[in-house]
DNA sequence: CGTTTCAATATGTATATACATAATCGTCAT
DNA sequence: ATGACGATTATGTATATACATATTGAAACG
C-alpha cells in the first residue's frame, strides 16, 4: 500500500489513518457498543483489519489510553475503562455533555420561572447588585433518572433578553454562553445532606449526600448570573486535571 | 546506539527518551527560560542533542503540540506558545493555611503509619506504580475539633526519604511541596456519607455528609502521592475564582 | 514592478523492523 | 496441591526510511 495514506470519510472530510481508527474506537465506546471492561482488538487485528503497520495502530490506542478512555495491559490486551464525567470544575461545564459523554440521552426541563425585584437574598447570591432578576429553577436528566438539579438567578439588567426567554426546555446555561462575555467565575463546592424538597426533586433519600457546585460568574464587573447545581453524591465526581500550565 | 534505551536521571529513576525530551523542553518553558514566542530547537537539531532518531523526537514535540504549550508550523518551526492557563483553582492547598485563616489554632495528629509493598488497590489509587508505599492517616484539627481526616499513600519509589519521616505532627503535605516538584495533578471531588469509623474520627453523626477531595500528583510521570482529604460539610467549601485567559 | 514558479525546508504520517518488558500460562519437580 | 521456572504473548519504545504537505524565499517571467 502506498504510504501516508489518507482516508475520505463519508462526508468528505480528509483523516489520517491514525486518526480514523481512534475516532472509529471512540465512538464504539461513548455509543456503548463497547461497554466498560470490554476487551477491545489486539494490535495485530486492528492491524490486519485497517491494513497499516502496528506502529499506526499503537500510537492510536496509546492516544486513548493517555486519554483515560481505556486501559492497557501487557500480555492481556487493552480494556474499556470504567467511564468518568469529567467535568471540568474549572471551565464553564456544560451538562449536557457530560451526561452524553456518559452514553445516556440528556434532556432539559424546567420546574419554575419567575421574574421578580431582587431581594436581599438574591443580592448577596449575586454580590451587591439590586434590579429586576429572573429565577430559573430546572432539572437536568440522563436517561430517565434526574442527574443535576440546577438554581439559578440571572440580572435581568446585565442580561435583559433573558426575561424574553422561557427556557423551556434550553437550559439557560448554553444560553448564556455566547451571549455574554464572561469575564470572571467563581465557583463554591461544598457537601450537603438533601432536604426534604430536594430528595424529591431528584429522586434520592431524605439526608442522602449531595455534591452542590455554586457559581457566580461576572462581566465586565457586572453580576451576571448565580447558579447551583445540585447532583447527588453518587451521580457525580468533579475531576480537575492540571499541570502547572498544561503537558 | 542500543534499541529502546532508557536514561538514568539524578534520582535514579528510568524515564523513556522521548519523556526525557519532553519534559526537559516543558521545564524549558515552564520556568520561563524559553519565553513564548521563542523558536524551539529542530527536530534534527534535537536529535543530534539527545543522540536518537527524528520519530523520537518528533513524539514529544507532537505532543507538546497536542497539550498546547508549543505550535508547531511546517518550514518554520515549533514556537513557544503564549500560556493559556486555567488558574489552579484547587492549587496544593495548605490546611494548616486555611484553618489559621479562620482565626483557629491549627494542629496535625497523625494517626496511622505504614509502610507496604504495594498492593492492587495501592497501585490503582497512585496510577500504575508498583513497589513499596507509605501509608498514612491523620487528622488536621482547627481549636479542638477535627477539621478534615487525611488518608494519604507515599510512592516510595519516588520519594525515598518519605520512609525515613515518622510524620507524627508534621503533615506529609507541606513536606513534600519543596521536596518534590509536582508536574501534574488531578482532583476528584465528591460528596459521601460518613460511614462508623469516619464518623466517630471525625466527631460527626453516622452518614452525615462530607465532601472528600482526593488528588494524585506526578512528578515526570512517575505516581508521587494519592491523598484524600475528608471534610465534614459544615467546616468545609472549595472556592475557586479565576479570568479566562485565552491564547 | 508585480506575479508566477520552483526548489528548499520543517513538519506530518506512514512503513518495516528490532528488542525490551510485564503478565500469564503450562510444565515440571517438589 | 504447590511452587519455581521458562515459554509465550501483547504491549512499550526505539530505530531507519520514505514520501506527503505546507510554507517560505528566491529566481524567472511577463
Amino acid at each position: 500500500m502506498s504510504m501516508a495514506e489518507t482516508a475520505e470519510m463519508e462526508d468528505g472530510e480528509t483523516l489520517s489513518l491514525h486518526q480514523r481508527i481512534l475516532s472509529d474506537i471512540r465512538e464504539k465506546i461513548l455509543s456503548g457498543a463497547w461497554a466498560p471492561g470490554h476487551r477491545i482488538p489486539f494490535e495485530h487485528e486492528l492491524t490486519a483489519q485497517y491494513d497499516c503497520s502496528r506502529m499506526t495502530v499503537n500510537k492510536a490506542l496509546s492516544q486513548l489510553a493517555k486519554a483515560g478512555l481505556i486501559e492497557r495491559r501487557r500480555r492481556s490486551g487493552s480494556f474499556v475503562r470504567q467511564p468518568q464525567s469529567q467535568a471540568a470544575v474549572l471551565e464553564l461545564h456544560d451538562i449536557r455533555i457530560e451526561v452524553e459523554a456518559l452514553g445516556l440521552p440528556y434532556r432539559y426541563e424546567r420546574l419554575e420561572r419567575m421574574k421578580r425585584r431582587g431581594n436581599a437574598e438574591d443580592r448577596s447570591l449575586l454580590g451587591l447588585s439590586a434590579g429586576p432578576v429572573l429565577w430559573l429553577e430546572g432539572l437536568h436528566f440522563a436517561g430517565e433518572r434526574p442527574f443535576a438539579l440546577e438554581q439559578r438567578l440571572i440580572n435581568l439588567s446585565a442580561v435583559g433578553e433573558a426575561s424574553e426567554e422561557e427556557f423551556l426546555d434550553i437550559a439557560p446555561g448554553p444560553w448564556l454562553i455566547g451571549r455574554v462575555p464572561w469575564s470572571e467565575a467563581e465557583h463554591r463546592i461544598r457537601a450537603m445532606a438533601a432536604d426534604e424538597t430536594i430528595a424529591d426533586t431528584l429522586d434520592i433519600d431524605p439526608g442522602a449526600p449531595c455534591l452542590v457546585v455554586e457559581r457566580r460568574t461576572w462581566s465586565a464587573e457586572h453580576p451576571v448570573t448565580h447558579v447551583r447545581f445540585i447532583y447527588p453524591a453518587e451521580s457525580h465526581t468533579l475531576v480537575a486535571r492540571f499541570t502547572p500550565s498544561q503537558g
